[in-house]
DNA sequence: TGATTTTTTCATTTTTTTTTGAAATAAATG
DNA sequence: CATTTATTTCAAAAAAAAATGAAAAAATCA
């Protein structure tokens, strides 16, 4: 039972800050579909509706996470490609902007997180196959149906997933 | 340090147990990516691979896991339609079976696990636009430009994601 | 270069998720 | 319908994931 802070007296948010708190709402689920933290969501749907660039003690500020949460979640969604980095007049910190095309957003994700996957799981198989030529004929039949199930569901996988990126022509 | 068991000792599995082991680490590393627990991962996993139907207490003792979670995980993949229960002469249990037809499996989870997300992010966004009237009209073009690609984005995943399953005549 | 500011890293704490197993419920048997 | 067997539920324990913030490292400035 903490004490109430300045924010929770604050009966009318300004439609600017309704709008970024919808905007992190949003974003926090869209992310945690694809895997990311909350703080991760946060950050991107902060930004996502911020007219100027944040630095990073900004983003902590507004959002209340720590130093370490910002510049964890600001290094995954550099690495997404999520957000970049713009040069200010005269400001040592870096300050950050939301990349707004989801395009390449989801490409990057499925290229980093999904295709990895994929290409073990096409490896793991290989090893599959290789106990199954040591069963007796029966038995081989059946698990010859059930790995090449396996073995187009993976194909498919690499062939639609970086497909279904390309299709987003927002 | 718990005393070994029986499996620890066994070096040379059979082929069809290292068929199924390589089967367990392949579904719970692709159920984990659409957010399911493990144990949900290792029931699939173990059913996928099997000649004979299973019941519950035979999946409790393969993969020394605890009836609650067997319990849990089936139900999650039967909601799924990725396993099945199937009659067996004078046996009382239930047995299960694992659905391979992974266009349905993905289908249904594509309709009961994103589809919901994308429906309340409609809602998200109609309450943003109320807020964007608000402003002025400099800054409502900013935010009008953000908001259209939000539509766009969830418009674009409603429409591709289902589709995408379908995609998948395997 | 040395001092100052900013950012990253990472051990610890906190929170969330998953598993467990005992108790309650439901289903089947004789 | 009483008893046995099977399944579900759910509070508590365990494990995993995320957040925190102090210390280290890197970058910038004068």
């Amino acid at each position: 039972m903490s004490a109430p802070t300045q924010q929770d007296y604050t009966q009318n948010k300004s439609s600017e800050e309704e709008i970024i708190f919808e905007s992190i709402d949003f974003f926090v689920r869209m992310m945690s579909i694809m895997g990311f933290p909350r703080s991760v969501g946060e950050i991107y749907g902060l930004l996502y509706f911020s007219q100027q660039p944040l630095s990073m003690d900004k983003i902590m500020d507004k959002l209340r996470i720590s130093l370490g949460s910002a510049s964890q979640g600001l290094k995954s969604l550099r690495s997404l490609k999520a957000v970049r980095t713009v040069y200010i007049q005269g400001e040592r910190k870096d300050h950050f902007v939301a990349e707004t095309e989801f395009r390449r957003l989801f490409s990057n994700f499925i290229k980093d997180e999904i295709l990895p996957h994929l290409d073990s799981a096409s490896e793991r198989i290989s090893r599959m196959e290789s106990h199954v030529s040591r069963k007796d004929e029966q038995d081989q039949e059946f698990y010859e149906i059930r790995l090449e199930k396996l073995r187009r569901l993976t194909k498919a996988g690499k062939r639609l997933l970086p497909a279904l990126a390309g299709l987003l022509k927002l």
